[in-house]
DNA sequence: CGCTACAGAACGAGCGTTCATTCACTTATA
DNA sequence: TATAAGTGAATGAACGCTCGTTCTGTAGCG
């Protein structure tokens, strides 16, 4: 059954959502007429009705599609991190974060553009519930990576999302938003100072970093 | 020099003003039109066009508008912040931001518009240079601040702009994008075990906060 | 032949903006 | 103080155009 024709229909399906995505991140949902994706797509308005039956359902289609690339992203810069608390580890994640930002940063316009035109409804679920789902994927292996040095109590799970999403945050404000060394240092020495503080605290004077046997 | 009349048409902008910022956060720029925000304000659609030459510079104004109050409620949340890296002040900071978030979500939505749908060309300049701005307009009491206790030597600017930053982050993903308690904890609670991490580091294990005489 | 991806004309509604006009009020003149 | 002239806020119909969607027709593969 799947044959030559089918295959033609995904590539005409993934030629419209990539026109759409790029049109409607750049103008929004209501700026973005559907003349203009069958135009940037290459075909026909008639023809984009045959494959979504309406404006709102290929926008959803692209919600669905890049939140299932991004989970996978994420899962991915997760999946090798194995003593996530140390320096070194969370410079790595840092990496790894910085490059999801810079190459997604659709994904973020898409969820924008949700959350002021669609009052957040496609997104929402995302939010929910973090802090059970880091628990649970979590857990035990942040547990595990606390008891690599002199823990100080709090729960490993909240600390890893702080850190993880504090990395999200500042990648976003220095390419989004266009906040290039919004906190007045390169990024590498930036996200130094970030661990730094994670790790020791600033109130570490007179004491040496204390990860891995302090 | 006159005076009713004047104030009337004052009366006049803030209702056509409070109504276009509803509704354009609400469904966009593109998705609001001259027509709605002439209903929702009680005037015909004519009028609008004596007081905004176009519908864009009805939007500037508006952006124009939240930016000064926005700067304004930032410039009051810091300006009886003494000590700035107690944590004790670091819990009040986090309580005035959680208001400000809370009380403004509007700012947010203009500014993801803003992102979306004109490129970010009206907010960018907000993000430039913030690492200079805290330094200039802060630098002198955060480092004052830091030398009332074992400060660890990072950038006072920085790890200070990095913490408002992660507040207003926090606060900003527990309402607007529907994240109540995305940290797994409740809101009081997340705020102090993160103010933990940031005064003491997560390997702050057998020792005491250092802050204020350590 | 039957099916369907595809094209594009057609439809009615709605868009941002302009227009002629009315009207309340201020200012200038006597 | 009475009146004429001027200002600009306010109205809503109208304009040219674009919108999302539907409809009709064609081309080419199984």
């Amino acid at each position: 059954m799947p044959t030559t024709k089918n295959k033609e229909v995904d590539r005409s399906r993934e030629k419209i959502e990539a026109a759409a995505m790029k049109t409607f991140t750049r103008q929004g949902y209501h700026g973005t007429s559907m003349r203009e994706i069958a135009k940037a797509s290459g075909f026909s308005i008639g023809n984009l009705y045959n494959h979504y039956p309406t404006k709102e359902k290929l926008f959803e289609a692209l919600v669905e599609k890049y939140e299932a690339r991004f989970s996978e992203l994420g899962a991915n810069a997760l999946k090798d991190i194995d003593d996530a608390f140390q320096p070194a580890q969370l410079e790595r994640l840092a990496g790894a974060i910085r490059e999801i930002v810079y190459h997604n940063l659709d994904y973020w316009r898409l969820m924008y553009i949700d959350v002021v035109e669609f009052g957040n409804q496609h997104f929402a679920h995302t939010f929910r519930g973090w802090g059970e789902q880091a628990e649970r994927v979590l857990g035990d292996r942040l547990r595990h990576a606390s008891e690599q040095g002199p823990w100080g109590g709090v729960k490993p799970s909240l600390a890893f999302t702080m850190i993880y999403l504090q990395f999200f945050t500042y990648f976003l404000v220095e390419s989004l938003f266009k906040g290039k060394q919004h906190l007045g240092v390169p990024e590498d020495e930036a996200i130094k100072q970030m661990i730094r503080i994670f790790t020791e605290g600033f109130w570490s004077g007179n004491q040496q970093g204390k990860a891995k046997g302090g």
